[in-house]
DNA sequence: CTGATGACGGTGC
DNA sequence: GGCACCGCCATCA
C-alpha cells in the first residue's frame, strides 16, 4: 500500500511525548506542503483503536476543538499531567511540544 | 472521474 | 477578547 499524506501526519503526531501538546499548525509545519486543515482531516480519519496519540493535538488557541468525544480527549490529557484553565485552555508556554529535533526551528529560519 | 467530507488558522471588526 | 468569513486539499465511495 502506498504511504498516504495522512500517514506523514501520523508519523509526526506519534513523536509527541506524553504530557506535551502541539497545535494542528505546528504539526503541519513539520510536513512540507501540509496545512493545518489537512492535519485535522487526517486525524478525523483515524480509526477508534489507533495508537496514534491524537489527543495531544489541539488548536492554536490551546483549546480542544469542539466535537463529539472531546471530553475523552481532555481527560486523557489531564491524565498525562496537562492542566486546563477554567476557560478550558492550556498554556502553550508550558506544554508546547518543542519538536522531534530542531527541524521546526529551521523551518522558521531560527537556526543559522 | 465526480462529488461529499472533514479535529484549523489568520484576519478584520 | 470574541465572533464571522474565507481559503483550501487529500481521501473515499
Amino acid at each position: 500500500m502506498m504511504k498516504t499524506y495522512y500517514d506523514a501526519v501520523y508519523d509526526v503526531v506519534r513523536q509527541i511525548p506524553k504530557g506535551r501538546v502541539a497545535s494542528y499548525g505546528q504539526v503541519a509545519d513539520f510536513i512540507d506542503g501540509c496545512t493545518p486543515r489537512m492535519v485535522g482531516y487526517a486525524l478525523f480519519a483515524l480509526p477508534a483503536h489507533t495508537r496514534v496519540p491524537w489527543q495531544r493535538v489541539i488548536n492554536a488557541q490551546g483549546a480542544i476543538s469542539p466535537r463529539p468525544g472531546s471530553d475523552r480527549q481532555r481527560q486523557a490529557l489531564e491524565q498525562e499531567g496537562v492542566v486546563f484553565s477554567a476557560a478550558g485552555r492550556i498554556e502553550w508556554k508550558t506544554y508546547r511540544w518543542k519538536g522531534p529535533k530542531t527541524q521546526w526551528l529551521a523551518k522558521r529560519g531560527l537556526l543559522p
